[in-house]
DNA sequence: CTGAAAGCGCTAACAG
DNA sequence: CTGTTAGCGCTTTCAG
């Protein structure tokens, strides 16, 4: 149990001073080699990593925390859902940040309310991160945020506007709004008169700002804009949604907040007898894994959740190690309207009876054996 | 910049000494009253969590690491994808992890061979974690593994073998051969002769666990094998499978080893004329929140991975709080097959002619109007 | 270029 | 029930 026995007795983890003495050097010389500090000769610096190396060294890290004051660890804040949306952020963010050298810590809530969130972020700082990213919060009205609770280090916001007190606060990932433009706008160019919108649940500002962009959208082109049916992101939810918008035959086109409630709603639609795209078509968003692949293979807005993360992240990387540097300036995400098979021209209102077309239905995909993406338009 | 100027300038955080003095205590019993320590009078208890409260104390993680050499933090190893499985074991690990009061220290890494999985878990020793979770790792033929590399906390392995030289190591997760069992029984009570199988890529032990139900259930009805075709886990992969599988008119069965996969299947085959369940029947894997929307909705085997994370989390913990004590015992994951409607019995084969059911068939979901699972049977 | 000394803020034994 | 005394293994001064 004793500390002294060096190399013998291998039970405690070894420490820089024994390095040191390894080494020949003092232990501050051994910081210096692994904290990449110049002023160390290359003899020097090879003889201490070969020591390092004979004696499995590796550097504490709450030491170096408690010493420096900093963890070089940044903690995120996610929801806790499979979601495809959230998941995608949260890996692209791990991603950049191992590249960043920082470690990260994870916390979930359920609830992305202000006070989950506030939770969630309470811990981070009990772990003494050095910056915080919040992903995708929401937005709870009837939460009001804790006054009192401040984040003194720097703060991610992903797609949202903040949603707790902190000075030294960013924002990445907005756009929906715009990509939501060019879903419609595909939709209008079609020829259909105006497009209904499948909401996600709008206590998410992720919600909001695609409904956001499908009102101004409609309303920059004079159209009328419809009453708009509130899913929860679940295809269980755009199946409901479906089966009520089936009901109205003036809907022929129906823009949805994500995939799995397009996926949904696509097979209420069907059931019900209106053909997708023939009778209505449809757009989601996200384009997850499976887009391409349902039937009809679906019309989505690819969203950039790589492009996003990685430069929000710089940016709360360049925030934490330059406290009193202006921010990076952010730069908008592309928009990627990705064309399948699940949008079409509405049906032509001067031949109301059809149905010759019914038998083909089955093979209808067939027409469409592109497997990806079919042709992607990438605008702005 | 200095320390001493206590609660005026509020520039620093306060430290347990400050609460300490102004409750009127030691710092010792701040200490104690933090980590609900007994032997604490209520009411000087009380009277410094008062003075916590007014000062915006909070402990200092990397001090307490640094004097009590735990970290209370569990690492997690994932695979840099937003496939559904890893990530909802993700999920629920954090879930878990957070009831237990550890922080959760996520690294990714692209590749799950050994060398990813090793510089993963380097890192997170690095950072101190107490324990570590390693979910889904792959095995990587080409890569031998370093023998001189140990972890010596405890490892939880989330369905599979250990990559790496760990002696405190728990499995959890396995009985995806069960799983499997039950998805191939149900085709073969359906009457089935035999059923093919899409597989994962076998570096995965998830795949290779599937497939070896697969082939075990086969086997022991006395079944021929079939050849097997491999995919990559994605619709896409699953969609050139179907494309070389619809040339076979002997295929009237297929389980696939995730539903992606499946999803892209069932596009092919119904592009190339084979209607499913009619002509061929899909069992996929996962349970995605997709699959009951899907056309047809698939049968597919759920998987239960909130339990699976949670009984290994509370095994890893127990591991780690008592080093000495014999590991937890484990308990099998409840089986549940899901069947919906993309399975059926074969087609009749003393009726080759078949094509009145065609017209009917854009419409055939609608047999099947439960919006979410169709029946379950859970088994074992 | 290198070293010595002094903590970082907390927990771990021990004493009361 | 409460306080004292030592460090934990580094980084940070400040001297060479």
């Amino acid at each position: 149990m004793t500390r002294g026995t060096a190399r013998s007795g291998n039970t405690a983890a070894p420490r820089s001073v024994d390095v040191a003495r390894l080494a020949g050097v003092s232990q501050k010389t051994v910081s210096r080699v692994f904290n990449d500090e110049q002023y160390v000769s290359a003899d020097v610096r090879r003889r201490v990593l070969e020591a390092a190396e004979e004696l499995g060294y590796r550097r504490n890290n709450a030491a170096r925390a408690l010493a420096s004051g900093r963890t070089r660890s940044i903690g995120v804040v996610t929801l806790g859902t499979a979601l495809y949306g959230p998941t995608s952020l949260l890996m692209g963010v791990e991603r950049v940040v191992r590249d960043t050298g920082y470690a990260l810590h994870v916390v979930n809530t359920m609830e992305g309310d202000a006070a989950g969130v506030t939770g969630a972020v309470s811990s981070l700082l009990d772990q003494g991160v050095d910056g915080i990213v919040i992903s995708e919060p929401i937005d709870e009205a009837g939460a009001e945020r804790d006054a009192s609770f401040r984040i003194d280090v720097p703060v991610l916001v992903l797609g949202a506007p903040l949603p707790v007190t902190a000075p030294r606060a960013l924002i990445a990932g907005g756009g929906a709004d715009l990509m939501a433009r060019a879903a419609i706008e595909h939709l209008l160019d079609l020829g259909h008169l105006t497009v209904h919108h499948l909401a996600g649940p709008q206590r998410w500002y992720a919600a909001q700002d695609r409904l956001e962009g499908w009102r101004a959208t409609l309303a920059a082109h004079g159209r009328t804009v419809p009453p708009v049916v509130e899913g929860d992101w679940s295809a269980a939810s755009g199946y409901r949604a479906g089966r009520e918008l089936a009901e109205h035959s003036d809907v022929t086109a129906v823009f949805a907040a994500n995939d799995d409630m397009a996926i949904g709603l696509i097979r209420a639609l069907t059931e019900a007898g209106r053909r997708v795209p023939e009778d209505v078509s449809v757009v989601g968003f996200d384009d997850i894994p499976v887009a391409a692949y349902v039937t009809p293979p679906l019309t989505t807005v690819r969203q950039p959740f790589d492009a996003v993360a990685q430069e929000g992240l710089k940016r709360l990387v360049h925030a934490i190690e330059n406290p009193n540097a202006d921010p990076l300036p952010t730069s908008d995400p592309p928009i990627d309207l990705i064309i399948r098979a699940s949008t079409a021209p509405p049906p032509s209102r001067t031949t109301p009876a059809r149905g010759r077309r019914t038998a083909s239905r089955a093979l209808k995909g067939a027409e469409h054996p592109s497997p990806p993406n079919g042709g992607k338009s990438t605008q702005r």
